[in-house]
DNA sequence: GAGCACTGC
C-alpha cells in the first residue's frame, strides 16, 4: 500500500543477493540451523536475514516435508517480502513462494515458503495447535514484541514440545529480531544459541541538547531552522512528534517562517505524516522536493517502523511518543504523551543512516537518555486480555491462567479478562479449573473482540443477525466518517440525515445501510462525508463474518425497521459496559461505579438517555464513554439478573 | 463541548 516507487537496478538478482553481509555467513549459519530445534537470529536492518534465510533453509532441503513459514507484524511487509522473494527464485507469487494475510491468500498446494502475518498464523492455530503443516517456523521482527508475537512464542513452543512428545515431525522455530534483549529470547527458548549477523547500517553522530528542554516543540522548530540554514539542500529532516495536532501545528509554523527567511536560505518543502491521513497524502512523503528544496517531514511513529522514507540526512527526536495504557483495575484505557525507550530513540536514530551515514538530533540531554526505559513495554503489558486469554482457551492450552508468556501480563490483568469472559459466558469456573463453555468455543470462532462475537451469536435470539453483523463490521475499522475541520459544517449538515437518536451504532448503522443502497457509490462518498475505503473494509469483514456464522449454522435474519431488538441484543452483549444517568446529569459506569461522561463525537451527547451501553472508554482529559446506544434498564437486568442486581444497588446507594 | 500513537485476525 505505502511502498515508494524502486528505481531500475540492473544488477542481476543472484548477484545482488551474493552481496548481501548474510552471504558470506551462509555455510556456518546453515550447519547450525540445521541442528539446531530453535535458534535466535540477530541481525542488523539490511542484513538481508527476512529474504535469504527462507531461500537457503528450502535450497539446502531443510524442512522440505512441510512448509516453512515467516511471520510479519504488518500486512504490507508480508506481501512485498513474498513479492521479493517470489522474484529472486524466478517462480511466480502463489507458486513456490507465497502470502497470507486477513482477506488474501496468494498460495497453492506448491507453496514450501509461506510469509503471513503472526496474527494469521495464530488463527491457522486454532484448528491446528501443532501446526502440522509447519515443519519451520520463522518470527521475524520479534523485538517488536505485538501481542499476536508474544502469544506465538508460547503457542510454537508448546507445538514444539507436544510434536517431540507424540514423535511427530519436528518443528523448527527461528526467531529473528534487531535488538538487543537476546538473552530475553535464549532463556524462553531453552537457552537457544544465538547467531549473529552483520548488517549494513550505516554509521550515524548522535547530538543530545546540554540542558533538559522544557519544551519539546519550540526546540524542535529551531532545530530544523538551524539545520535548514547550515545543511546542503538536499539533506532530508525526519522529525519524529506525538500526534496530528501538534504535527499540523508545526507544520503550520515551519511554512510561515520559511515564507520570511533572509536570502541565501533555500526554500522549504514541508510534510505532515500520520496514519490517518488519506492515503494519498500519506504517498507525498515518497516524493522528491524538487531542486534546492529541503524536505521536512513532521511524522508520528509510523515512521518508525511502517513507512521508510529514503534520502533522510537528519533525524530530529522529540524523546516523546504517545501510547496506549491500560488499568486492569478500572478496564481503563489511557492515551497519553510519554517518553520513549532506549531501544525507540535508537530505531528513531536508525532512520537516518539506511542509504548513508546520516545525524541524529535528540532534544533532551544525555542523562535524560540514560534514565530511559531500556525497552518498550510489550503490548501484552498494555492491553485488555480477554481476547488473548480466549484464544488461548481455544487452542486447547491445558493451563491458561499460567500460560508461560515470555513477559507475564500483570495477574490483574489476567484476572479481569477471566472475568469478563466468564460474565460474557465464554468460561467457567470448577474447582480452581477455567474451562471454555459451548459458547465460548463459538465465540472464540470470531476474529472480532469477545463481547462482539458474543453479540453475533445472540443476534439469531432477536432475529436480528443482519443488522447485528453491520454494526460489528463498522467498529471492526478505524472510522468510517470523514472529519475534515475546515469544513465541519458541511459535514454537520450532511451527517443530520443519519443521526438516530437512539444512539451511535443505529447512526452507523443507517449511514450502512443508505451506503449500500447506492452500492458503494464513490461520489455519494465524497457528499456524505463517508471514507469510502474503510467502506469497503466493512464490507469485506461483513462477509468474512457471515460466513463464520454459515459455518455455524446460525440463521441469519433481519429486523427491518424493528431497532429495538437491535439495541436488545447490543445491551445483552454489551451489559458490562454499561452507564447510568445520575440526577446531577452525569453517569456512572455500573461496573466500576466511575464517573464517566459522554464523548462529545456522539450523537447522544446532548440527549442524557437514563442508560446507555457503550463501546470503550477513553481517558484523555476526562473519562469519556465512545460510541453509546441507548439501552432501557430492563434489558440490562434481563440480560444479567445476578450481575444487576449487585451493581444497580450499589450505584443508588 | 473533544480531539485519538500504531498494528492485526
Amino acid at each position: 500500500m505505502l511502498l515508494p516507487k524502486k528505481g531500475n537496478i540492473p544488477t542481476p538478482l543472484d548477484v545482488q543477493r551474493k552481496r548481501l553481509p548474510i552471504y558470506q555467513a551462509k555455510p556456518q549459519l546453515l550447519n547450525q540451523l540445521r541442528q539446531l530445534p530453535c535458534a535466535i537470529l540477530i541481525g542488523e536492518t539490511g542484513s538481508g536475514k527476512t529474504t535469504q534465510i527462507p531461500q537457503y533453509l528450502y535450497e539446502a532441503g531443510i524442512g522440505r516435508q512441510g512448509v516453512i513459514a515467516i511471520t510479519q507484524p504488518r500486512r504490507v511487509a508480508a506481501i512485498s517480502l513474498a513479492g521479493r522473494v517470489a522474484e529472486e527464485t524466478r517462480t511466480s507469487l502463489g507458486k513456490l513462494v507465497g502470502y497470507t494475510v486477513r482477506f488474501e491468500d496468494v498460495t497453492s498446494s506448491e507453496t514450501k515458503l509461506k510469509f503471513m502475518t503472526d496474527g494469521m498464523l495464530l488463527r491457522e492455530a486454532i484448528g491446528d495447535p501443532l501446526m502440522l503443516r509447519y515443519t519451520v517456523v520463522v518470527l521475524d521482527e520479534a523485538h517488536e514484541r505485538t501481542m499476536h508475537t508474544d502469544v506465538l512464542f508460547g503457542v510454537v513452543k508448546t507445538a514444539q514440545r507436544r510434536r517431540r512428545e507424540l514423535n511427530k515431525v519436528p518443528l523448527k522455530v527461528i526467531v529473528m529480531s534487531a535488538t538487543m534483549d537476546v538473552d530475553l529470547f535464549s532463556d524462553y527458548f531453552n537457552k537457544s544459541p544465538v547467531l549473529y549477523l552483520e548488517g549494513r547500517q550505516h554509521p550515524i553522530q548522535i547530538y543530545y541538547t546540554k540542558q533538559p528542554q522544557s519544551d519539546y516543540l519550540q526546540a524542535a522548530l529551531i532545530t530544523i531552522f538551524q539545520i535548514h540554514q547550515e545543511a546542503p539542500p538536499s539533506h532530508d529532516i525526519l522529525v519524529f512528534m506525538t500526534g496530528q495536532e501538534e504535527i499540523e501545528a508545526l507544520a503550520r509554523t515551519c511554512r510561515d517562517i520559511s515564507k520570511h527567511l533572509p536570502d541565501g536560505c533555500g526554500p522549504m518543502l514541508v510534510i505532515a505524516l500520520y496514519a490517518s491521513l488519506p492515503p494519498a497524502q500519506q504517498l507525498r512523503v515518497f516524493q522528491p522536493a524538487p531542486k534546492g528544496c529541503r524536505k521536512v517531514i513532521l511524522s508520528t511513529n509510523i515512521a518508525e517502523t511502517s513507512v521508510t522514507i529514503s534520502g533522510i540526512k537528519y533525524v530530529i527526536d522529540t524523546g516523546m511518543v504517545k501510547s496506549k495504557r491500560f488499568n486492569p483495575d478500572s478496564g481503563l484505557e489511557i492515551l497519553a504523551v510519554q517518553r520513549v525507550s532506549k531501544a525507540q530513540a535508537w530505531q528513531r536514530a536508525g532512520r537516518a543512516g539506511r542509504e548513508d551515514s546520516g545525524l541524529c538530533y535528540r532534544l533532551y540531554t544525555e542523562d535524560e537518555f540514560d534514565k530511559l526505559i531500556p525497552m518498550t513495554v510489550p503490548e501484552i503489558q498494555r492491553c485488555n486480555l480477554s481476547g488473548v486469554i480466549l484464544h488461548l482457551m481455544a487452542l486447547g492450552i491445558p493451563d491458561v491462567l499460567n500460560f508461560d508468556f515470555m513477559s507475564k501480563p500483570l495477574p490483574g490483568a489476567i484476572q479481569a479478562a477471566v472475568v469478563q469472559l466468564e460474565l460474557l459466558g465464554a468460561l467457567e469456573k470448577k474447582e480452581q479449573q477455567v474451562t471454555l463453555t459451548a459458547l465460548g468455543k463459538k465465540m472464540a470462532s470470531f476474529p472480532l473482540e469477545p463481547r462482539y462475537a458474543k453479540a453475533i451469536l445472540l443476534s439469531p435470539d432477536f432475529s436480528c443477525s443482519e443488522e447485528v453483523l453491520g454494526i460489528v463490521s463498522l467498529l471492526s475499522v478505524d472510522t468510517v466518517l470523514y472529519n475534515p475541520p475546515a469544513r465541519r459544517d458541511e459535514v454537520l449538515a450532511a451527517r443530520r440525515k443519519f443521526i438516530s437518536s437512539e444512539g451511535d451504532h443505529m447512526t452507523l448503522l443507517n449511514i450502512y445501510r443508505a451506503f449500500k443502497k447506492v452500492s458503494g457509490n464513490k461520489e455519494w462518498c465524497r457528499e456524505n462525508y463517508v471514507n469510502s475505503r474503510n467502506m469497503g473494509l466493512v464490507k469485506a469483514v461483513q462477509a468474512q463474518l457471515r460466513e463464520i456464522c454459515l459455518k455455524l449454522n446460525m440463521k441469519l435474519e433481519s429486523c427491518g425497521s424493528d431497532t429495538v431488538s437491535v439495541r436488545r441484543c447490543l445491551a445483552h452483549a454489551m451489559f458490562v459496559n454499561a452507564a447510568e444517568l445520575q440526577p446531577d446529569g452525569s453517569y456512572v459506569a455500573l461496573d466500576s461505579h466511575q464517573s464517566v461522561a459522554v464523548h462529545p463525537s456522539s450523537v447522544l451527547f446532548q440527549a442524557k438517555p437514563a442508560y446507555v451501553v457503550f463501546n470503550e472508554l477513553l481517558h484523555t482529559s476526562r473519562c469519556y464513554m465512545r460510541d453509546l446506544c441507548l439501552v432501557d434498564a430492563e434489558w440490562l437486568v434481563d440480560a444479567a439478573p445476578e450481575y444487576f442486581s449487585r451493581k444497580l444497588r450499589h450505584a443508588k446507594s
